[in-house]
RNA sequence: GCGCCCGUAGCUCAGCUGGAUAGAGCGUCGGACUUCGAAUCCGCAGGUCGCAGGUUCGAAUCCUGCCGGGCGCGCCA
């Protein structure tokens, strides 16, 4: 499918070079301004367009003259068969007849017609993301970073980027030490096996075991108080059993007691091990993962370092800390406790100096909610104080919050939406939805195709709102065939495949009749495949898969025009258009097929 | 109190490095199955772009001030 030669987009080249008689133009006349020429945004005002209002200036004449002079740049372009102005516009209305042929030709055997480009050619990129804590599953939320994560990775390499994926598990910590001595109390040797739970289900089981023990402690301590200390000095405290459990846990798993270290990796294997199963079944993965546990003490010796460079200072307690003001925030940043222990930014420092070492990264991409755009001003605040290369390589990739039809996601509500229950729910609705359409297919045959649908319509859901966007989770819509729908745009590629399978190459050898290209359907589909390259672009460029999950849309939405049409017909046509509208059958689906594998979603061939 | 983000059609959202008559999906209503698969398609209706100023030939887009919502401002993660 790929031929791996040449990576060009047809409409940049065609605009460029419509661009240049206007561009030779005005610099005969010494005028030095941008000339682009873009889709108008009007409709029925042609195909490509120039606004001429910004030459005013340079002429001296109203924007209409100009457009009208200008106008004669294309007497002789064959690929122009009209142009018009109108209030200042210049409007050029292509030959689809002559350039149909030129974008088929371009898209059937061209790697730029798959959103493939040089654009980031050299540039090593990291991005991280998912970077889940090893005390419970995977929720919803990390179901938007990890799709949001692989999915800008997936594009960024498109764009020709040396792409490394990355991971940060969060391993270590007072609320791994939670979960452990939950076991520790009532785990009674139970293993996920021995309970039947994935594995990461298993230690979110204790996870939740250790919070509702700590609720009952403290009912029990603040019983008949008249003035009990608040939860979390409570814990604090050493009147709090599971409290002080957990902190002398904590000091031991500092400290390496083998025991302590024991049961801590066999917890954190048994949870990643449950995290694995949950990418492999959303089809992302990692080229690196690190581990906090392993970045922390490194972070500690660089804020050390720092210490003795002057970056750092000792606030009056003896902790560590970093004055904001240097980078334009308030106050100041404790990088180390008055004790010597980290803080949460102190790993965040060792990860990414541990990174540059072993990449020596251009671009760094953190991929988390918009709750940490605060710390990420101050970590790359700190590490750029401390690693001036690093300076304008660091990227936060911040994303809204996802809610639910009934409100927001709190963990403390219990109304936190489960990644792997909510696949199977989405699955099992898509294959109930299917059953009575796909009476030929066995029930595994059905649940196959099933979580196709699934999985992509919960990643083109979830990619399809802009990052910043906080939006509404809606099950039903997620898989969904109608309006802006992954499934929707698998059902195109679908439709697609079967026309071409029912055609059985009857067009081969035919010569074809490109005059019925000119059709407005067919007009439309070829206009759609000339945005998609530039889209993949954007949407690398500016870490927004919400362009290239609308780009794909558009592609399978003016295709579903177009098969509908009933002066369109491939199938029965006479030869000569049948042949024509084939070949842009197979030049649209194999287009569409790269927009649903950068989105990481699976192309039916049935459905 | 301070900082960041957001406010566009009944609903959910694009557009925001300034350009022509502000778009899409859903929903509502009305159509299209003797022809490539009607889960697809076509059409109608629907908006003072939060408010008020300012800059500009031109503002949803840039600037200022308000109003409304979200998230932060830990020696939590």
């Amino acid at each position: 499918m790929r031929s791996g030669y040449m990576a060009t987009d047809f409409f940049a080249m065609l605009t460029e070079d419509l661009a240049r008689p206007i561009r030779d133009r005005l610099s005969q006349l010494d005028i030095d301004a941008e000339v682009s020429l873009a889709p108008p945004t009007r409709a029925g005002s042609g195909d490509l367009s120039f606004a001429c209002h910004s030459l005013a200036r340079f002429f001296r004449k109203a924007p209409q003259v100009i457009a009208e002079e200008l106008a004669t740049c294309f007497d002789s372009e064959p690929r122009v068969t009209q142009v018009e102005t109108v209030s200042g516009f210049l409007n050029l209305y292509l030959d689809w007849t002559h350039v149909a042929p030129q974008i088929l030709e371009w898209s059937r055997t061209d790697d730029g017609a798959l959103g493939l480009s040089q654009t980031l050619k050299g540039r090593r990129i990291l991005v991280e993301y998912s970077s889940p804590n090893t005390n419970k599953p995977l929720h919803l939320g990390h179901c938007r970073n990890i799709i949001l994560g692989s999915t800008v990775a997936r594009i960024l390499k498109a764009a020709g980027g040396d792409v490394v994926r990355v991971n940060l598990v969060n391993d270590r910590g007072i609320h791994i030490c939670k979960s452990m001595v939950a076991y520790q109390n009532f785990g009674h040797g139970a293993t996920p096996d021995s309970s039947g739970l994935k594995s990461d289900h298993f230690i979110g089981h204790y996870y939740v075991l250790f919070d509702k023990a700590m609720n009952e402690e403290y009912l029990a301590y603040s019983q008949g108080l008249a003035e009990p200390m608040n939860k979390d000095d409570y814990f604090n405290s050493e009147l709090s059993s599971l409290g002080s459990q957990t902190r002398k846990m904590l000091v031991d798993w500092e400290a390496g007691i083998p025991d302590v270290r024991e049961l801590w990796s066999t917890m954190n294997a048994w949870c990643e091990a449950g995290f694995e199963e949950t990418y492999q079944r959303m089809g992302v993965g990692f080229e690196r993962v690190y581990h906090e546990s392993q970045t922390y003490l490194l972070g500690k010796d660089l804020v050390a370092e720092g210490l003795d460079g002057g970056i750092f200072k000792y606030a009056a307690n003896g902790a560590v800390v970093f004055d904001l003001e240097t980078i334009g925030l308030n106050g100041e940043k404790a990088v180390l406790r008055a004790d010597g222990t980290s803080v949460y930014v102190t790993q965040d420092i060792g990860t990414a100096v541990k990174r540059f070492e072993e990449y020596e990264f251009d671009q760094m991409v953190y991929v988390t909610g918009n709750e940490q755009d605060h710390h990420f001003r101050v970590l790359f605040g700190i590490l750029e104080s401390l690693k001036p290369n690093y300076a304008g390589k660091l990227k936060h990739l911040s994303y809204g919050m996802v809610e639910l039809p009934d409100g927001k996601m709190k963990s403390r509500e219990g109304t936190v939406v489960d990644a792997d229950d909510l696949m199977d729910e989405l699955q099992k609705a898509a294959a109930d939805a299917g059953r009575s359409r796909w009476p030929h297919l066995t029930e595994e045959q059905l649940f196959t195709r099933a979580e196709a649908i699934a999985q992509g319509g919960l990643k083109y859901f979830l990619l399809k709102y802009a990052p910043v966007t906080t939006f509404v989770f809606d099950r039903e819509r997620s898989i969904s065939l109608e309006g802006e729908t992954g499934a929707y745009c698998q059902y195109a590629y679908a439709r697609a495949t079967s026309m071409l399978r029912k055609l059985d190459n009857a067009d081969v050898g035919v010569e074809p009749d490109y005059g019925v290209l000119s059709h407005e359907q067919a007009q439309a589909v070829l206009k759609a495949m000339l945005a998609f390259p530039t889209d993949v672009r954007t949407a690398a460029l500016e870490l927004k898969p919400s362009v290239l999950t609308k780009s794909t849309f558009e592609l399978a939405k003016s295709f579903a025009a177009f098969y509908n049409h009933k002066d369109c017909r491939v199938i029965g046509a006479e030869p000569a258009a049948m042949a024509a509208r084939a070949q842009l059958v197979r030049c649209a689906r194999r287009m569409l097929g790269a927009g649903l594998e950068l989105l990481g979603m699976v192309a039916l061939e049935e459905m």
